[in-house]
DNA sequence: ATTTTATGTCAGCCTTATTGACATATCTCA
DNA sequence: TGAGATATGTCAATAAGGCTGACATAAAAT
């Protein structure tokens, strides 16, 4: 947006306008870039008969292994019920597994199988490439813009536990 | 990611590698960040029985009025059966009007009414919010270092046409 | 005059989500 | 030890938002 300023001009409450000004390419950029980003791995889900769904509990059980029930409801923000469907045929497709909790028997931890863990990394991949081709026309420095913006998009009572849960596995 | 290189130091196809290494950062704080931007809205439509499709055709028909069906089609990428059902509800109840159109007739010119553009403008604001909050704590040249990535991560074969739709009302 | 295009509509189906109720096993704490 | 809280599983009904396929109409284009 060049030049959405001239009409401040009329004003002396600049600011408090600018804040209300919607941020239309923002919230439409948003919208189409998501719409793609999501669509990379429809085709690859479809030959498992998986759908976005599936990809989400296999992608984060993938990534933390050992991830408990109620650690992956409070991730994806689904019901028990909802969750339940698609793991159960994760499961029974030999994509995830479940075993008892060591210290808590009551809990499950899931894991990724061999084949789950391949088919999360194709995933992956799939969606690296479209952003590597998005940062290779744009400065180093860009990357790290981008991804402290997406963290403050989020609800800032949760963004520390995200943070945790994104960059945590490793150091920390 | 302070360190993800050192692994690099064992191989000599440094750029491979890293172009194959997910970026489970950027992967999964999308998720996060999409998952919160788009819960803002829920609220308010729930007052008014309606749901998230029906505020991406609210918005993008206010954003562009005289929008045809083909053309909102086209953006949604969903069939005109699913489109018909929201938009039906957006016009009975009052917050989209259906014209004939000027120089073809068989087209329906698409218009928010007064009610509808209120409530565009409402949900835009809220999420605006939002996304000020996000950049407020970063450098005046992070706005368009992320505009540029979210148009970056759209299909090429598209970007062009996205990019007039979003920046394109007004000048050009 | 025929064909193509833009839209609408009927019917049925799928996926992913919801709520509410209830069951079971296990842990915790008094 | 016994009561209650917790983690999970499951049954049933429902809703939202997608889909495919088939068919209809009006208007434009050739």
């Amino acid at each position: 947006m060049p030049d959405a300023l001239p009409a401040l001009k009329s004003h002396h409450l600049g600011k408090d306008i600018l804040a209300e000004t919607p941020a239309y390419d923002l919230i439409e950029l948003f919208f189409f870039a998501y719409r793609d980003f999501v669509s990379d791995p429809d085709r690859i889900l479809d030959e498992y008969g998986f759908g976005r769904a599936h990809h989400r509990v296999l992608h984060f059980v993938s990534r933390n292994p050992g991830l408990t029930i109620a650690e992956l409801l409070d991730i994806l923000r689904i019901t028990k019920q909802s969750l339940n469907r698609v793991l159960k045929e994760l499961i029974e497709k030999d994509f995830i597994e479940s075993r008892m909790g060591t210290s808590d028997r009551r809990q499950r931890l899931l894991f990724a199988t061999i084949q789950g863990r391949e088919l999360a990394l194709k995933l992956a991949k799939l969606q690296t490439r479209r952003i590597m081709r998005a940062l290779s026309g744009m400065e180093p420095e860009a990357k790290d813009a981008v991804s402290r913006y997406l963290l403050s998009l989020i609800d800032p009572d949760e963004s520390a536990h995200v943070k945790q849960l994104v960059f945590g596995s490793g150091e920390t």
